[in-house]
DNA sequence: TAAGATTTGTTCGTATGTATC
DNA sequence: GGATACATACGAACAAATCTT
């Protein structure tokens, strides 16, 4: 489950995290599963000889990292909770909040990445998920004409990436994946990565989404790799363009 | 940093979790970097208008996720932290801790992701990195005799990945790759992936790994990158016999 | 070394809120 | 609606760690 198997001079642990490892260890040694319960706090105060304060902040150590989750009234208490995908990608972007990534960063990895998703989906996704990608696909026929339009465009073609991620059977590629997607969608929505509009570039791309459907929907999957390979060479010349033209504003003005 | 960004009806949050978001923004709006400190207890306690238990509650939530470090004394209090490597690391095995990833899972990625970072890391390591690398590829020099000399050669191998992947100049690939390195650690040490001894295959990998230093010595990045990836057939390979032993024995008694 | 100041760490008692029956 | 069982929150006191002198 965990480990924080930290080094060795052990730097002092104050005692509500001392609980927080205690709770983890009770429900990997039961081999606790989702939903299961926790002993209530009065319990734990018992149980740990601590007071109710440093049970609750051992408690709310664990709900920050999703692995438990607490109801009040009767019949409530903490349990085993699932840790969300989402709050899994916001616990990841927290390590990447000062790295700052750049753009030849993630596409070093979309471009193995995605058309390797891509091919592994072939032939094995329901007609309704290819149904939902291709309306994802066909949003937006008309290329936009400002910056404000371009924006959303291109949140829009990411949510396409981010939702066939979903579908893998690899967690990991998917996860992966859909990461990269949402800090893309960061970039785009924090910083200024939407303009100037790239009409020729933006069609390419909208073919190549309503095209890779097609091909998962008739399973080829080398041709549905390749596609998307195309896809993502024409993605980061998009933006890479966007880069140069953000540096170029910031140095400029 | 965050986002916590859900979705629409909003399950209600406790007076902690929005008063740690409430300092979360405050980081943000500032703009603060590692190691600028925070309002101590009383001040929070004054600009949040709650009790002292909550502020403390909502400084663990934020100290779970890495994002602030506590101190006591005198000029103490809490400051803006590094979110480490190791804690985003186990924030995110714990996400996978219900998802059960197969090895086969671990390899599709391994077998695109290390080859790319052996590449991009020809000719630009120093000499001190690339004889830490040897070192660690020379430990071992005999094949293992038992299934316990098996399992050290083995968790000996991930290290010099874990390794290599720091070096990574793009942080996202090397963290990828870690983590899959640490999943594969904790799949060695919990179960008992190690067995049979299979000398070919190891003595296989050991010289891919010294080879896989000496092109990364000479800058040659396409033989780097093709080292890798055979290196990557061979572990596969190790991998794949050892689930398989693995489901037998589960199955078998 | 020792004393004092500062700040977090921990406990306890009590009261309030919330969901179930 | 009322009783019950549980978490949630507050406030005051004391303990421990760490820096300064």
């Amino acid at each position: 489950m965990d480990g924080s198997n930290a080094t060795s001079p052990r730097p002092k642990r104050s005692r509500p995290v001392l609980v927080a490892d205690q709770i983890k260890q009770w429900v990997v040694e039961r081999d606790l599963k989702q939903g299961d319960k926790l002993p209530n706090e009065s319990e734990m105060i018992a149980q740990f000889a601590v007071s109710k304060g440093t049970v609750r902040e051992a408690l709310r150590i664990l709900e920050a990292q999703g692995l438990i989750v607490t109801k009040t009234g009767p019949g409530g208490g903490s349990m085993v909770g699932e840790v969300s995908a989402e709050r899994a990608r916001s616990l990841l972007a927290n390590y990447f909040y000062f790295k700052d990534l750049s753009i030849a960063d993630i596409y070093q990895m979309r471009k193995v990445l995605e058309p390797e998703l891509a091919a592994s989906l072939a032939g094995s996704l329901t007609n309704e998920q290819l149904d939902e990608l291709q309306v994802l696909a066909e949003r937006h026929p008309k290329p936009a004409k400002s910056a404000e339009e371009e924006k959303e465009l291109h949140i829009a073609s990411l949510s396409f990436h981010a939702r066939l991620s979903e579908f893998a059977d690899n967690r990991l590629l998917g996860f992966v994946i859909g990461f990269m997607a949402r800090i893309l969608t960061d970039l785009t929505v924090f910083r200024g990565l939407y303009d100037p509009p790239n009409i020729e570039l933006w069609r390419k791309g909208r073919q190549h989404q309503l095209q890779l459907v097609e091909a998962l929907r008739r399973g080829e999957s080398d041709n549905a790799r390749e596609i998307m390979a195309s896809h993502m060479r024409v993605a980061e010349e998009l933006m890479r363009v966007q880069e140069a033209h953000l540096a170029r504003r910031f140095v400029g003005e």
